[in-house]
DNA sequence: TGCTTGAACTGAACGGCGTTCAGGTTAGCG
DNA sequence: CGCTAACCTGAACGCCGTTCAGTTCAAGCA
């Protein structure tokens, strides 16, 4: 069998869901295509690229149409989209944003939020900035959130840790940013 | 020469500082201590535990009294006091956001934080969920911009990535959040 | 002073990692 | 049918974190 680059990056979500960042290795990813390591950078310069590559296909499948609406409400959805995308895959968040911090990839998200804020704030610095703002602390979030659960399904954390409702917090946290912006309109 | 858990952190700061979190392995701080790999885990469990040593120290030395003042103030003071604590050492973000990710150190920071703002809000839950969304912000700009300033050191980025005025963009999300947390008191 | 104890360390090994490279194979097109 | 470019092999390189049985040595006690 021979592959093509989709084929690669499909392959390495499907090992990235099933076994995690961790275990998402060259070696593995050969192993899971029938082929040798090396034969993966024919396809990709280096696993750095190979993971934004699949920070960006993963992003792409969790893509839907954005709502129409007030520019606040649709750059809260916009949020939830991004993180329900990353929460859709293990370590998904992770994967995202590690690409998006090496500039390789992930940037989709984060340019839909400034293009929806520019046109609610009519301020390019604050838009990008409040963009930042909220890319982080979603990312942060979910990222947080799934490295949790991964521990409290490993049995290594107190309980109090998990029921916490982790989509109200990050819906209040999205919410205190836009509340912060609707001042400065 | 024989050496105690603080020595090996202490010399494990000097090396983040001057190689950087990538070189900071097990064998190179064995080498800088004049010491094989294997004796380090006489300190540490493994190198995990010794990162999250590393964050906690190096938040210790950044740390500075909290001014007095409205409970907006002070925590932003906490928030820019936690920014100078990372980019005080080269990659000192990553590893004190790794360190808290695995919920094994940096924790003095989002403990204050949440002091703070129970004082000024009187909701618990608020302050908790609030105290999230400034440490994810002001950690997740911290780590891009000092990788950012590292790739355009190596010079592999653009210009117009390295002029930006990123404690002004800081201080806005900051800003942002507080000023939404203001319209709930 | 000599003895004991435990903290600190050695040295070698294990399995795994990302990456390189010279050369082999094969699908598809003219 | 032959060529070309895409795809892949197989072996190696130099790292990595971690383990473990055994050694050294400073400090406290008798």
């Amino acid at each position: 069998m021979r592959y093509r680059r989709e084929d690669v990056v499909d392959r390495a979500l499907r090992v990235l869901d099933d076994y995690g960042l961790a275990d998402l290795t060259m070696r593995r990813l050969g192993t899971e295509l029938g082929v040798q390591p090396s034969a993966l950078y024919h396809h990709f310069p280096n696993k750095q690229a190979l993971l934004a590559a699949v920070a960006d296909e993963l992003l792409a499948r969790g893509d839907r149409p954005p709502p129409v609406g007030e520019w606040d409400d649709r750059a809260r959805a916009a949020c939830l989209a991004l993180r329900d995308a990353c929460l859709a895959w293990r370590d998904g968040a992770e994967v995202v944003a590690t690409a998006r911090a090496f500039g390789l990839g992930g940037a989709a998200p984060y340019d839909g939020l400034v293009a929806v804020l520019r046109d609610g704030l009519a301020d390019e610095e604050l838009a990008t900035t409040a963009a930042r703002t909220l890319v982080h602390f979603v990312l942060g979030h979910a990222t947080d959130e799934q490295l949790r659960r991964q521990a409290g399904s490993a049995g290594a954390l107190a309980d109090d840790d998990l029921d916490r409702d982790f989509t109200a917090e990050v819906t209040t946290g999205v919410d205190l940013v836009l509340a912060g912006l609707r001042t400065r309109v």
